[in-house]
DNA sequence: GTAGCCTTGAGG
DNA sequence: CCTCAAGGCTAC
């Protein structure tokens, strides 16, 4: 449509398109998307879809299925964290300046059309680009990607017996309802990509945290009814969660599974049974990513670029959480259940190792003190994840906007939960670089440990550490 | 349950 | 004051 002096740019609903009514829960929407995404969030609603959670959503079929209409809300952007859980009317909220920046660069691209005559189609998208990828909801069939890592080394110490991973062979073969993730040619739009739809809606309870069901009484004050609740996000995130004691089970069967299948491994030294430790426990990092709330929206090439760049982090968030919660003095707890002494680390590790073990031990004593508690950790693993500074995102924006709604998220849920909210905020942001700059201290340790050939050939640990390095 | 219109109230 | 994005109300 060629830019008409009477027709205000870009005016439809980006759920169902119709016309827009003013900015709502984060973007400009209908009256209609606004007043459903409200009632959803409100009345924590379910639904199912009847279909493949792929229904085409538009202006008279958006009655049809609220499932695939509210995971379109999601995708396009609408927040969670604008419906206000106290109900208070009227005043306004923090998304002010951000509905401002917006209109004025409207403003500023209607001027430029006006100008420059451009058509509309090729108008960049301002506030995400979601909306816009879902607008062309058929996927072209494009060549899959080939990962762009190095090729594995060769075992130098070949005890591992199963088949080489990839992280690409991980992402999209097991992810159900996610087969249409291909890599779009560069002469194609980068948003012409079938969105697969989360599924928070739907997800059954044993799939999260296993104690955190699904409804606000999680966090309810019982002394105050209309108090704090617990963020949407955040119990989203919750429910993302892995049951910690499903993965013991997993990871110690798959441990002694890889011990009594090879007799090499009788003699299998602390460090490389540390090394396979920490391989299954990418798995299931990766594992977690997929089956995650915005995660599983992106297309492939971003999910990889992401995992990529920050596996190190959440492996080492997920050590340093799993002290914090179950706190030992001197000991740490390994993702098996066992436990080992510190000063048993301490006298065999090196001087490079001992000194990431005390640093690490200290960010956990000081996340100790702090009661950093599992709402916290599950926002601070989204924030490492969703990381817009990783190089050639595709969606960006996107990425983006999670993070800045996880950042949200985090400091209502501290703000619920704390009298010092922004204080112990802006301390679980520090505790976050901290964590990456121990992780690259950690990966630069592992790394020469592998090319000095004492890292086993755990494939996804070694894919991940050469992934980096080859992405640089 | 939906969606159009109404009321509210902080911020400019 | 006015604006406008929240929540509320209600005919359908």
């Amino acid at each position: 449509m060629e830019y008409r002096h009477d027709v205000d740019v870009e005016e439809l609903c980006p759920v169902c398109g119709d016309k827009v009514s003013g900015y709502h829960y984060g973007l400009l929407t209908c009256e209609s998307c606004k007043g459903f995404f409200k009632r959803t969030v409100q009345n924590n609603k379910k639904y199912i879809c009847a279909e493949n959670q792929e229904c085409r959503i538009d202006q008279t079929q958006r009655k049809r299925c609220p499932f695939c209409r509210f995971q379109k809300c999601l995708h396009v952007g609408m927040r969670l964290e604008a419906v206000r859980a106290d109900r208070m009317r009227g005043g306004r909220n923090k998304f002010g300046p951000m509905y401002k920046r917006d209109r004025a660069l409207k403003q500023q691209r209607k001027a430029l059309i006006q100008a420059g005559g451009f058509r509309m189609e090729s108008s960049p998208p301002l506030v995400s680009s979601a909306h816009q990828r879902d607008s062309t909801y058929t996927a072209g069939l494009h060549p899959l990607p080939i990962l762009s890592t190095t090729p594995l080394p060769t075992a130098q110490n070949d005890c591992i017996s199963y088949q080489i991973p990839s992280l690409f062979t991980l992402l999209p073969s097991n992810s159900p309802g996610a087969t249409q993730y291909q890599c779009t040619s560069s002469t194609f739009s980068n948003w012409t990509v079938k969105s697969e739809h989360t599924n928070i809606c739907t997800s059954s309870p044993d799939s999260a945290a296993g104690i955190y069901t699904d409804s606000d009484e999680v966090y309810s004050r019982p002394f105050s009814p209309h108090g704090p609740m617990m963020p949407q996000l955040v119990m989203e995130f919750m429910r993302c969660d892995t049951d910690e004691l499903q993965l013991r089970n997993k990871i110690s069967a798959r441990l002694q599974q890889e011990q009594s299948g090879c007799e090499k491994h009788k003699n299998l030294n602390t460090f490389s049974l540390m090394c396979l430790m920490a391989d299954q426990t990418l798995f299931s990092i990766v594992e977690w990513a997929r089956r995650s709330i915005f995660f599983k929206q992106l297309k492939v090439t971003d999910q990889m670029k992401l995992l990529h760049s920050c596996w190190s982090e959440l492996l080492l968030l997920d050590i340093i959480s799993r002290q914090v919660l179950h706190y030992k003095e001197d000991s740490v707890l390994l993702i098996t259940g066992q436990e080992v002494e510190l000063s048993a680390i301490a006298s065999h590790a090196n001087p490079t190792l001992a000194s990431l073990v005390q640093r690490g031990q200290e960010l956990v004593e000081r996340l100790t003190i702090l009661k950093v508690d599992r709402e916290e950790f599950a926002c601070i693993k989204f924030l490492l994840l969703f990381n817009p500074d990783v190089k050639q995102l595709e969606d960006h924006p996107f990425i983006e906007s999670v993070q800045e709604q996880a950042e949200g998220a985090l400091l209502e849920y501290t703000l619920c939960t704390s009298s010092q909210s922004l204080g112990r905020f802006s301390h679980l942001l520090l505790f976050l670089s901290e964590l990456r700059s121990l992780s690259t201290l950690a990966e630069d340790y592992l790394y020469c440990k592998h090319l000095s050939g004492e890292v086993p050939c755990n494939n996804l640990l070694i894919e991940m550490l050469h992934a980096k390095r080859s992405w640089a």
